[in-house]
DNA sequence: TTGTATGCGTTATCAG
DNA sequence: CTGATAACGCATACAA
């Protein structure tokens, strides 16, 4: 036990204290040592070199609090995610996005500060936003008008959403969710299933419009009748997924595109408890390329969306707005690609096809 | 299109200024504004009212850089997370536990600052804790001896650790791991299962250390032999929870007690995949009780934690000690519970018994 | 009940 | 290259 070692119980080893004090330890004025610390001026290596030293030694730390009141600048990056369904944080589309954008932030010396946007105290958010505390914000799956996106905009709060928001007040990250869902659809009716559906996401979400626009553009692009009953509006969990399946199954489906992976699971084990096979009865294409896609029996078919850049992207363009606040909103679009695996039945196509052939 | 308004496009919505301006604007003085607005002190309700007016018309927001720079609170509570695995975050166990921290939090209008703790950034955690921006920090899952613990305690940071620490000087709620894991253990065993394995958590972590530890406990009770071969270690992820029950199926388990849910998940399905029936040919009890674990098939019996719970009492505790920062360490042990599902062959078992009786 | 004065720890401007 | 000195926006003891 007590793997944590007892020393320092006291004041003894206290963070210290001021610039003043480093200053007065040093023998110089705070100005020099504030230079020191900022290291941009111009000070004598001597100077600069014993006051490091003694700043080391006392475990001296700026006060963030004071800096971002004199600088105007705090340095902390602002993330809001909203947390409409109970658990959308454990989606791991949510993990990876977090992940490139912290691992981004550090790499400009930035703070991350997550917030889980309960819709009731979002007014906690644009608190910190609005005053200090924060020098702009990431938001990630905005809805179309958004109250929050409408207080961020008139503020004038510096901020960036990560997904298509129609406003040309605003930048964006985004994936080209309208072509990638129609790339999807089209894999599946290039391997000749004709009854497709989709599981969209929340119809509020612009990426669940986006992909259902591009599924209904791949049944327009085969001469497809566009059929309401194969079409059914999930929430991106697993069980919605699994309940969307559930609900298509009536309409007999020989293939679905999902519009998330984590969706996709569900629609899975809806199948196999229904005893369909995969990919011969009903063929399937998900969203995302999570982790778990590949592990899936069968291995999902995906479209794979670079996650963690998109996060990047995102830090760096709001880092853009922060440094030139006049500066035009600007867009990114990422690439995405389709990641054929064994769901959607395109090796088994081509079994058939090379049976037809012989018979 | 154009969901979002386009109203107050210029400075004229600029959110609004000082403590100064609206003080001239109201005619009072600074004071007595900033005591309208921490309501605490005697101003009168005339005064009071019509400040109050003003505030509302400029859209008056305290600066809270200042405020916390003036008051030396900031109102803002860290809440560190080991990124160690990937995607540890979008295990619903940490979902729960800060939906949990954020609506307490809320409640006591405090903000909450989210830190994924990538070992390579943690210096960016202790620099922001060391001086301002945050009161105190929720720390979970922390390992045994981490230097980052350490160096909170050095500095003399108010935190509060979500699991077990063995420090005297540290805070932490939890549940009581040993005895749910013990009682877990001893299910299986009461079912009549004698080849008990177990999937442990990383061995670093308090919680697996315990559980793995009621699970030797539960053996003990039964008069069984500790059998190495029994016993492997994961990650608390799906894939780990798949690769231990691989390992462990070559010694012929009939139970096994599996550390966490989304381990057992996986487990689960290195189990159909091997063509065994759960719970026939082997039993499973996992921890943690997430919403997948009732969705399973069989449906998962578990150890179920309030995890929103701990969350809240984390907030509360941490409250208490930055309010009181020469109170001694305090421990908060929350109660857990056995949900008996089908995954465990309760069910099954009587029913054999049934038959043994008739036979 | 209200106003005045001072300080919180930095940064930044301006002299030297 | 270095040192005073004035902000930054608010809270708060103290005086009125």
């Amino acid at each position: 036990m007590g793997a944590i070692p007892q020393g320092g119980s006291g004041e003894g080893s206290e963070v210290a204290g001021t610039l003043e004090e480093i200053a007065r330890l040093s023998g110089v004025s705070r100005s020099t040592v504030s230079r020191v610390i900022n290291n941009n001026a111009r000070v004598s290596p001597t100077t600069r070199e014993r006051v490091l030293e003694i700043i080391r030694r006392e475990g001296y730390r700026p006060n963030l609090t004071a800096r971002q009141l004199a600088s105007g600048r705090a340095n902390v990056l602002g993330v809001v995610i909203p947390l409409g369904s109970p658990d959308v944080l454990s989606d791991p589309y949510f993990s990876k996005l977090l992940h490139g954008i912290a691992v981004e932030a550090d790499s400009h010396d930035q703070h991350v500060m997550l917030s889980l946007a309960e819709p009731s105290f979002r007014h906690r958010i644009d608190e910190v936003a609005g005053q200090g505390i924060i020098d702009g914000v990431i938001v990630s799956a905005a809805q179309e008008g958004d109250p929050f996106l409408v207080r961020l905009i008139e503020a004038g709060i510096a901020f960036i959403s990560v997904g298509r928001v129609d406003d040309e007040r605003v930048s964006y990250v985004d994936i080209d969710n309208v072509g990638s869902a129609r790339q999807a659809t089209g894999h599946l009716l290039r391997l000749g299933r004709r009854r497709v559906a989709t599981i969209a996401g929340p119809l509020y979400a612009t990426a669940s419009i986006d992909r259902l626009r591009g599924y209904r553009e791949a049944l327009d692009q085969y001469g497809l009748q566009f059929d309401n009953d194969l079409v059914v509006a999930g929430d991106f969990t697993e069980a919605g997924g699994r309940a969307g399946m559930r609900r298509l199954l009536e309409h007999r489906p020989d293939g679905v595109f999902v519009a998330s992976d984590r969706m996709a699971a569900g629609a899975l084990n809806e199948l196999r408890a229904s005893g369909l096979q995969i990919p011969d009865d009903v063929a399937l294409v998900g969203f995302d390329d999570i982790p778990l896609s590949r592990e899936m029996e069968p291995p999902l078919t995906t479209v794979r969306q670079q996650i963690e850049t998109l996060g990047a992207a995102a830090v760096n363009l709001l880092l853009d707005l922060i440094h030139d606040p006049t500066a035009s909103a600007s867009r990114v679009i990422l690439p995405s690609e389709l990641v054929v695996r064994a769901s959607c039945g395109a090796h088994l196509n081509q079994e058939r096809k090379a049976i037809d052939a012989t018979t």
